[in-house]
DNA sequence: GTCTATAGTTCGATAGAC
DNA sequence: GTCTATCGAACTATAGAC
């Protein structure tokens, strides 16, 4: 007897689904150059060949695996901000922590992996190479043309290029948090250890608030 | 007639810094795992035995690029400090800018590969393998408990929790500015372009210690 | 879809001549 | 110190059987 169509699709699923969760891990902790498609196949149990069969090559593999976060934080994001502006004004904390939310959730999700992907996002955020640079324009750059818009519709007295700077600093630092790997915890003697979510995000969104309001004040130019 | 000593070892002190240089665009560029010892040799123009003569291999060759460069924005860092603390309590402005402008200048020092630099401590500086974490703890770990006793001391009512916390997130905001490359510009349409060190330095210093004082405001737990 | 086998590169590191 | 030559291992990607 044959197998069942829908148990072969269940299982296509679950290999390509374990090859983006290894490849993560992997790009995240050894750089996409560190990263080798034998360890992502033998990590995620799958035959080497069945990558290049679902992903074709590297590149594309690292494609899809920030293809498929930045999908799920953009959607949060954006369902976010039409909620946020579909009556009054909201608040700069309101509207902040809209932003960032999903993200510092997402590098506190341990069990689906997302501690991983926080590392890679930041990763690329700020590297220089044609891939990097593509994964930030393509995938993030739309969501923060809107962000940065909605800072100034908030804040009117903002001048754009404050309100740039401002989401700018905001977002490095959410991401520095959700990359962070014990550093906090180790320079405070244990005294802070990040674990709490709820606690981050509103450290987060206090600091990132008042440094925009900060902006403001101190004209540039 | 054999070489004079002096020119010999001119040479190889000119060999030993092209090899960091170009090691640093390399690792910066690529990752450690992307980079390569071939590679690095051609672009420094150096036979590829001789970074193995100089740095045994390539961990150590790592290690050398890091410790250049921190050990340069250590000592400037723990000489502001000293002059900030041999008279009255400084403000935190003052302090902030002491702490945070080495690193900025570094970044924004294209003609010596700062910005190469930047990059790469932004790299290892949110990653978690051994070999990232040990940088980051042996070469960075010292001046930051120094800067956070520091902090605590222009602001007592702080709690040691939110001072390291304010510290790194200040830290992840000038990193984050140093090795940022063209996304500002990009995301402004070419208003905001992080090429004038001056105002950037205004910025971040502004941000950060307005985002310090919302920390210490936001009452913890 | 899944696998083996392998072609074709490139890598880090070393040995040894000069 | 500087170089060539090379070993052995790892890599990406593909061809082709089932």
């Amino acid at each position: 007897m044959p197998l069942a169509p829908a148990v072969q699709q269940g299982r296509q699923k679950d290999s390509r689904t374990a090859i983006l969760d290894a490849a993560e891990r992997a790009f995240a902790d050894l750089g996409f150059g560190g990263a080798s498609i034998r360890a992502i196949a033998r990590d995620a149990d799958v035959n080497q060949a069945m990558i290049h069969y679902y992903y074709q090559n590297k590149d594309q593999l690292f494609s899809a695996v920030v293809a498929r976060r930045s999908g799920e934080i953009n959607t949060r994001r954006n369902l976010a901000l039409d909620a946020l502006f579909d009556g009054d004004i909201p608040t700069l904390e309101v509207l902040v922590e809209a932003l960032l939310r999903p993200t510092i959730e997402l590098g506190h999700d341990n069990e689906r992996g997302g501690d991983a992907y926080a590392r890679l996002i930041v990763s690329f955020n700020n590297s220089a190479d044609d891939r990097s640079r593509r994964a930030a324009t393509e995938h993030y750059d739309p969501i923060a043309r809107r962000s940065i818009g909605a800072i100034m519709r908030v804040m009117p007295e903002l001048e754009k290029a404050a309100a740039v700077r401002g989401y700018l600093f905001a977002i490095s630092v959410a991401l520095s948090v959700m990359a962070k790997t014990g550093r906090a915890s180790r320079l405070s003697d244990g005294l802070c250890d990040d674990t709490d979510t709820e606690e981050t995000v509103a450290s987060v969104v206090a600091f990132a608030c008042a440094g925009i309001r900060a902006l403001a004040n101190n004209k540039q130019k």
